[in-house]
DNA sequence: GACTCTCGTTACCGCAAGTAACAACGTTCT
DNA sequence: AGAACGTTGTTACTTGCGGTAACGAGAGTC
């Protein structure tokens, strides 16, 4: 079986591929979402038509970037949810997981969530992908206020109000967008879903046989 | 006191201005975000550097569409969130008002919320703008899995197990998007307190005095 | 009648995505 | 050896959009 033939090319392409990503990684983190494929081929020290050859277009590219991220934080998520510990300690953990994860490299962070904002610069290049935040941000301070001002919550009130605020807010903004699109159920359903799991039936529930749950 | 003079104009700038927003959302909801700015003053009947006068640039333009279709929803939660009710009555009440929006206008919603998308043709135009959405999906299916498989939920497990994660996941990205701008408080203060929203701390909190609560 | 102010136009610049056509080099087949 | 070929890279181009400058035409004002 010619096993170096066809392998070598493969695997000399696969490790340019993987070259030409770490350069639009480092050029992407550097001058955010809006670097120019351009700036991307000198970075990697070679001209846009070989991009295109890899990667079919920016998007290609940026979907290339983004699995790669994506992955390594599923993996961090997944070793914190699979940890051998109580649910609530389970819970904590992979919430902790996440929010480290996302503070120790907001760069990249921003460009999964908020592609199109331009890392360096004032706020002059507004472009698209940024007015879902306002949207969800007025949400969440408008129900931390109602919350606060109608929920008794001993001390830290305030700023438990904001945090439940913004949580219940992107709770229904997530179940909502995967909702509309997958169409698994009636609205009352969902509604009666997501208010019970608000009305504490994570904690209240039991555990599989086999272990302690999540 | 010369009432008409300059009022005449500014309620003739106005007029012409909620003319080209609406013509604006008319190209947008057909077209997708990625509507031009030649297309939508095209459809409004006149050129381009008109637009540029009234709302400065393209994003100055998108985030006056933002803030109208913003003010109209947020109107409607608020009623929701006002109703004289009981506080499990009222989140449910404003849960389904949200998701009924939503529903009602899915072209709205996919321009607040996913801009970048192209509403027509197929997933041609990749784009930025819908990196956050793999991310978040791959996340919420992840966690339905685990707490399928390890928490005992009773029928329709399938189901509930989905909502919750998805709905979980929002949580966590939305809390963790605003912390992550404001830093209101240290990490595992916001890791302590999403996992007491997650732990019934809502239902089993008190009203504040003065009428039902949130 | 000249002045100016707003509404509108055409024609342009700059820039980025994406593509076509071509040049050099190692492989392989005859 | 030498010809055909695929890979790797280039330069130079097209297209389309955001944004702007410069100009034109009515309507009110001194």
């Amino acid at each position: 079986m010619e096993t170096t033939g066809r392998t070598d090319q493969e695997r000399s392409a696969d490790r340019r591929r993987r070259e030409l990503l770490e350069a639009a990684d480092r050029v992407v983190l550097r001058d955010g979402p809006g670097a120019s494929m351009n700036a991307i081929a000198a970075e990697a020290g070679i001209t846009k038509p070989i991009l295109y050859r890899h990667f079919g277009d920016k998007g290609g590219l940026y979907k290339a970037l983004a699995v790669r991220h994506t992955d390594a934080l599923l993996d961090a998520l997944r070793a914190a949810l699979d940890a051998p510990a109580e649910r609530r300690e389970r819970v904590e953990a992979t919430l902790d997981t996440y929010l480290a994860a996302i503070e120790a490299n907001p760069q990249v962070y921003r460009f999964l969530m908020h592609p199109a904002e331009g890392t360096s610069g004032g706020e002059a290049g507004f472009d698209v992908g940024l007015h879902s935040a306002p949207l969800l941000r007025r949400l969440g301070e408008e129900l931390a206020k109602v919350i606060e001002e109608r929920v008794d919550l001993g001390p830290e009130s305030a700023l438990l109000a904001r945090v439940w605020g913004h949580g219940i807010v992107g709770m229904m903004h997530a179940a909502g967008d995967w909702w509309l699109g997958e169409r698994p159920c009636s609205r009352a359903q969902l509604v009666q879903s997501l208010a019970d799991l608000l009305w504490g039936r994570l904690a209240a529930a039991g555990d599989r046989v086999g272990g302690p749950g999540f």
